[in-house]
DNA sequence: CGTTGGTTTTATAAAAAACCAACGGTGCATTATT
């Protein structure tokens, strides 16, 4: 008698499409969300079958599902994946393929011949494409690699933002949003700007506990290349060693070359070829280590990577967390560390602000104004003559500040009530800036920390450790339970607890230590507050 | 915010100091030329 439960038809069609023996409970219980029609927001480490929880409820829904992935690469790794098993056809809409083939994979997913149609957030801001998949009926739409929404929809990648709008508009099928790396803020922040509706949320663990700790300051920048070539030449590998310019990539790398090191250098500057070669030498263990920026990584999945060693830090402790998490996938032992010093907290923290055309916003208000109701995106553009990135960038800021309001059929409205558009959007900018910069911050005040690492790092996304890991440096050297937050501190200001603050406003308890806690105030981004201060003066207090 | 590279100034004939401007990271899509 075959098993006719949910759970026992997902199992069946992993087993006999894809080949896989097992499902985690994590996995089952997303997909059956999916299937009772739930929007669910997924973080499960990479390596743990997130696809899966779209492939497979995909077959037993009635349309195709729309998948947003942020690289092409990272969609044909995908299509050809699922060209390898036995499962329906996937088809992509990009900038790299003709013409031809994009009316092709309309077509076939409008017809049912194709199940999985991948595409960027950039080709959603596009009316025709946002037509064409309207047309094709999705019952699912999925935003894969959805820390991106957080990340890079404020700025970089603006259209991610608008993917809400883009739901809407292709019938507002449930969606779900999967992720390797997200805190709890980034989690609210992924919910609220993907307007996911009372998600479902399946959040695996994010232990790495395989994984050493460490940090080293540095006093100038000859030593930091003695510390991070040091370290380099004597750690097992492969690795990877992760700078904050690309010039220091090629620098670093040339060092390391010099001592033995096959490592190559890897940033976004160089071209496409290269990158390929190296990545391609890197995966087949030609290449030892990669020196990169930040444009390494992302659908990397090498099991046996035995460091993450950052020559500087990046820009939150969520992308680090990220980085590092390249380490030991294998479940081997892995080390990540972090050389730092004062003065690269500096270039991060140029890195998070950016200014406000203030013009450009107060004519992308007029034109909407005027327009009443008639004005779509694309309409602004050609208004304005500016960039669409610039466009939808400002755009965003108007909505966030609830000025302006877009309609189902894809349409601006005015709605402010005389605020000033441009004082509105300048503030949600500068509530954005201050939420960034504070985010540095927390970084650095993981790599000053004298507490276990671990319990700090786990704290920060809203896991409690109750003890010292014994795998960091700091507990390596004993400072970590001396410096451990005391336990009526973690009575009185629980992780992910609501606290206020007379100056700073509401927030949530993320770090706790031995003379200090860390709050993410709703306005005022994270502030490390002085136990001592905060008792003397009464200046939390609770709900 | 901090580093870097080029120019001007300083104070004396080559080199150091002071000054100032530019630059720093992630990808997609699109368009104009080879």
């Amino acid at each position: 008698m075959p098993d006719t439960s949910i759970p026992g038809r997902l199992r069946r069609l992993a087993r006999k499409t894809f080949g896989w023996r097992e499902l985690s409970p994590e996995q089952l219980t997303a997909m059956e969300h999916v299937l009772d029609g739930d929007d669910v927001l997924v973080v499960m480490p990479t390596g743990s079958g997130k696809s899966a929880i779209y492939q497979l409820p995909t077959m037993l829904l009635p349309g195709p599902a729309i998948v947003v992935s942020p690289l092409i690469a990272l969609q044909r790794d995908q299509i050809g994946s699922l060209g390898e098993a036995d499962a329906p056809e996937a088809v992509a809409v990009n900038s790299a393929q003709g013409a031809r083939d994009t009316e092709e994979a309309f077509e076939a997913a409008t017809a049912g011949d194709a199940e999985y149609l991948f595409l960027s957030p950039e080709q959603l801001a596009k009316d025709d494409v946002l037509d064409r998949l309207a047309d094709s009926d999705p019952a699912l739409f999925v935003v894969d690699e959805a820390h991106c929404v957080s990340a890079w929809g404020h700025d970089f990648r603006p259209d991610y933002l608008r993917l809400r709008h883009a739901a809407e508009y292709v019938g507002r099928p449930p969606v779900l949003a999967l992720t390797a790396t997200a805190g709890g803020p980034v989690r609210d922040d992924i919910v609220e700007k993907l307007g996911l509706r009372d998600p479902a949320r399946v959040v695996a663990g994010f232990d790495r506990p395989n994984l050493h700790l460490a940090a080293r300051e540095t006093a100038d920048d000859d030593s930091r290349v003695e510390i991070v070539a040091g370290h380099v030449t004597g750690a097992a590998k492969p690795g990877l060693v992760y700078t904050a310019t690309r010039a220091d990539t090629e620098r670093l790398a040339e060092v390391l070359r010099e001592r033995d090191v096959r490592a190559e250098a890897f940033h976004a500057g160089l071209r496409a070829v290269e990158r390929r070669r190296v990545q391609d030498a890197f995966m087949a263990g030609d290449v030892d280590v990669v020196v990169a920026t930040s444009a390494f990584g992302m659908g990397i999945d090498k099991p046996d990577v035995r460091f993450v060693v950052h020559a500087a830090p990046p820009d939150s402790l969520d992308s680090y967390y990220q980085q590092i998490g390249r380490a030991g996938r294998d479940g081997e032992p892995a080390g990540a560390l972090l050389v730092h010093r004062g003065e690269d907290f500096g270039l991060q923290r140029f890195l998070a602000s950016q200014s406000l055309d203030e013009a450009a916003v107060r004519e992308l208000a007029d034109v909407i104004r005027r327009h009443e109701g008639r004005l779509r995106l694309a309409d602004a553009e050609a208004a304005t003559g500016r960039s669409h990135r610039r466009v939808t960038r400002d755009l965003n800021l108007l909505e966030q500040a609830g000025v302006v309001r877009r309609t189902r059929r894809g349409e601006l409205t005015w709605a402010g009530d005389g605020t000033d558009p441009v004082r509105a959007a300048a503030a949600e900018l500068e509530r954005r800036q201050r939420l960034d910069r504070s985010r540095v911050e927390v970084l650095r005040e993981y790599a000053e920390t004298r507490t276990c690492r671990r319990r700090f790092l786990l704290g920060y996304f809203g896991q409690d450790l109750p003890r010292a890991c014994g795998l960091c440096d700091r507990c390596d050297a004993g400072t970590a339970v001396e410096h451990a937050p005391a336990e009526d501190t973690r009575a009185e200001f629980p992780l992910r607890s609501r606290v206020r603050h007379p100056e700073w406003g509401a927030g949530n308890v993320v770090a706790q230590e031995a003379d200090r806690i860390t709050v993410l105030f709703d306005d005022a981004g994270y502030r490390t507050l002085s136990l001592a201060a905060v008792r003397e003066h009464g200046l939390l207090t609770h709900g």
